[in-house]
DNA sequence: TCTCGAAGTGAAACGTGTTCCTATTATGTC
DNA sequence: GACATAATAGGAACACGTTTCACTTCGAGA
């Protein structure tokens, strides 16, 4: 099924492969913790994950599609965590802005990993459209559920607010990652555009 | 003054020192606007400008910033003809919409550059915060201009409006170049965060 | 004009992502 | 258990961004 495209966890047989898998992005992450984009080599990768570079390659066919795929793994964890808990907030800006506020917390606590998943997201090309899509999707799903809370139906306008404030997310996330806006300012900044599209 | 960054035409004394630095920057557009981001290959830039690798490294300290300040030049050149136009439109979000589609049919006519420059764009790291921050002025200034024409005086809340409508905008631009909209997509989505921004 | 320092040249070398190849080890089938 | 096939290991090799260095050329001041 998937030539181009990392292989995913359902598509692996034998559980000694699920394993594997795991082990490759549980070093993908713990390196870019440690050192950011640059710090998550390959060979480094492969040898904290005890696999042959070969085969992290069988498994992840670029260390962008790598990338991707740890984001999109870290980014399910935290939106289950997320789904738990209710969101407070009596107006939809004002959930939609504790769910960023959160989210926004979360990863500027940890910068490095927070550089890698972005540059990594930001730098994807074409081949890793599937992978970027997942993460797209998991966003606006994220979104859509913390303005309107308990409902499953979302209309089209509502997932068009969703991306438009994910861009916006993304842009913020990127300038704080570049160095361009401090912690404070992307806050302010989406906090402002929220209020701006959600009113 | 500039150490780590690229060296402006300003700080270049001699008229040689200049055309080598045009030179470079239209190898770069040309070799771009060909293949995108992988054809702009630092030995091939050197040749094509005729300059030695070393010297095309001593004007532009690594790819993303001779990327980046490209884009940045190719920006001054449209905004430069976009000023002398009169913005058709009778609202803002008709002007900015007008704008903005201007400028996305202009890139999307040069797939190859484009993917190039906002990649680039995109991938810059804090090193490159000085060019990229040249490039969001700009884009910033495009956009109050249309949002209210013949006026100078912005307020901070024109500015942050068109800092998100940029932000969107770029978002929208990545989702292109990696395939994952296409261009009526890209418009649609655009039209749509705008009209729900400006209203 | 001579001299000196800065700028440019040309080429080698290094680091890291990626590819490729052969030997070895699992895994499933008869 | 023997075999066929796929998966993995291990490592060499290649591509391209980047650095480095020895040498040459250029340009401004004595």
């Amino acid at each position: 099924m998937s030539s181009t495209n990392a292989l995913t966890s359902e598509e692996l047989g034998s559980s000694a492969q699920r394993e594997r898998r795991e082990r490759i992005l549980d070093a993908t992450i713990a390196l870019a913790s440690q050192g950011g984009f640059d710090a998550v080599q390959m060979r480094a990768v492969a040898e904290q994950a005890d696999v042959a570079l070969g085969t992290l390659y069988r498994y992840f066919p670029s260390k962008i599609h790598l990338l991707v795929t740890a984001l999109a793994r870290e980014f399910e964890r935290a939106e289950k965590v997320l789904a738990t808990r209710a969101i407070s907030g009596d107006t939809s800006a004002d959930r939609v802005i504790t769910v960023l506020r959160r989210t926004t917390r979360g990863l500027q606590g940890d910068p490095h990993l927070t550089d890698a998943l972005t540059r990594a997201f930001m730098f994807a090309d074409k081949s890793a459209a599937q992978e970027i899509h997942a993460v797209g999707m998991l966003l606006t799903r994220m979104l859509t559920r913390a303005m309107h809370p308990g409902i499953d139906e979302v209309s089209d306008d509502d997932i068009a607010i969703a991306r438009v404030i994910g861009d916006v997310w993304l842009s913020a996330l990127v300038a704080w990652v570049t160095g361009r806006s401090t912690a404070e300012e992307t806050a302010a900044h989406m906090e402002r555009a929220v209020r701006l599209i959600l009113r």
